[in-house]
DNA sequence: CAGTGGTCTAGACCACGCT
DNA sequence: GCGTGGTCTAGACCACTGT
């Protein structure tokens, strides 16, 4: 089954091989695959250049392996759609409202599908001097003292993002956004402002794609081969749309877990 | 320097002290790291264990290799920035000149900062059945014949991106759009269709993020450890924003070669 | 030519899952 | 207890880059 004569390595042959199966449907998500030793025998080769054979098709993010147990196709299909206009919903359901009543909806839940009771937050609050890329979005000097707000987001118990928001430390000190044993709070970041009198006119979203640092792979539990997409958000405020608000600067999202959905409206 | 008494592998521990060494900024990007043997001799590991290191970090997308030369630590900073606007850009100039003429501005080529004649395309168009993706989104039937149009864009001979486009057969056959030979046209998607008598009004993009097939890594020239932005894109037309005359599924870009920006109005 | 990373082998011990 | 994947060693040959 393998060729000796090509350029290619024995290990990227198999590797070619198992990824037909798993590419075609042949063996679909949850398929168990040859054990190291069964591919020893099949193909011909040593250990380690079955276990090559799968570093590639973990890095790929193809297979899941577990010690014990074996190699296994994994299904790849991602889940929930956040859509670009979870913003405009929140704005209506405060004008609605007047002032939002808890339990509220957030963009965050809506988005699971699942109820508010459903998902945990951890949190710390930090009064930090500004990071040269958030000083330059919020257009501030850069060593300004903003409030950097730690959050994980956890649906059914599992991880689904962590972010860091930036605020200007003056709109916001003594204020409930500063607090924060008033957390979970209702509405949403769009409706924590508006209760500060700020109302939000444009949300600015620059989404990037890079692998997780290892911090992100265990706070997240992101498994091999799974890249993170990044949002840096910026709100901006006020008739003209140019009073930089809040930044949350890297919302990160492990990319098996989400689709980003955005509408462009050309009249 | 390494604690033999920590559940932490060798080559883990290696692997953290080298990305320490990396993101505090203490090895900029194109310093030269330890070659395998100095990882070895400085460690007390062996061959195998410094490979594995190595293997690590390739995989989280920080550092290359070359046979012959070593390992050095990878420039990270992504470049051209891709902002949704860029269809609203499109149209005014259409509606400017009443009929786009050559050579024009295309999304893709103001993307780029480049010109017209920097750039070069590979393509092929089929007509084939569609997919049921693109079915489900194009609101036919499974298995419709579709015109499918492949390109790969390239900047400076550098590949940026690939992408395929599907449009339903009854609109564009015999047309223009359909001519392969018409290629490379003037004023992209927007302005090819309107010369149809088609206004798009809306565009739809969902963004996902995932590793790349061998053939991505191939026809893009990606990196291990680089990831890639997939858009799927629809483009409706008509006064209420609900006819789909066009998705391209899969629109394929290495993360390391894109930031996508995206403005959402709330007003 | 010496040094580099890329491939590959044969073997060892371990932690874990299942029966 | 046996088979699984995870870690690690010592050693070999090769292709490529530099001097």
């Amino acid at each position: 089954m393998i060729d000796p004569t090509s350029d290619r390595p024995a290990y990227q042959q198999v590797a070619d091989e198992l990824r037909r199966r798993i590419l075609s449907g042949e063996a679909p998500p949850g398929t168990r695959l040859p054990s190291e030793s069964e591919l020893m025998r099949e193909f011909g080769i040593s250990r380690t250049t079955a276990r090559l054979t799968y570093n590639v098709l973990r890095a790929e993010g193809l297979i899941d392996t577990a010690r014990g147990k074996g190699a296994f196709v994994r299904d790849r299909r991602s889940a929930r759609r956040v859509a670009s206009d979870r913003y405009r919903r929140e704005v209506l359901q405060i004008r609605k409202q007047g002032e939002p009543t808890p339990p509220p909806e957030t963009s965050f839940t809506r988005d699971q599908g699942i109820s508010w009771s459903q998902y945990r937050l951890d949190k710390e609050f930090h009064e930090v001097p500004a990071p040269d890329h958030v000083a330059e979005l919020l257009n501030l000097e850069p060593g300004t003292p903003v409030l950097a707000r730690h959050f994980v987001f956890y649906a059914e118990d599992q991880p689904q993002q962590m972010s860091v928001s930036y605020y200007p430390l003056d709109l916001v000190r003594g204020t409930p956004v500063a607090d924060p044993n008033n957390e979970p709070w209702p509405g949403g970041n769009i409706a924590q402002l508006a209760t500060l009198g700020i109302t939000v006119t444009r949300v600015e979203e620059s989404v990037r794609a890079r692998m997780p640092l290892p911090e992100e792979k265990r706070t997240l539990r992101i498994p091999p081969g799974v890249p993170v997409l990044t949002i840096t958000r910026r709100m901006l405020a006020g008739p003209n749309k140019d009073r930089p608000v809040e930044v949350a600067a890297d919302i990160v999202i492990p990319a098996d877990r989400v689709v980003l959905d955005y509408t462009i409206d050309l009249d």
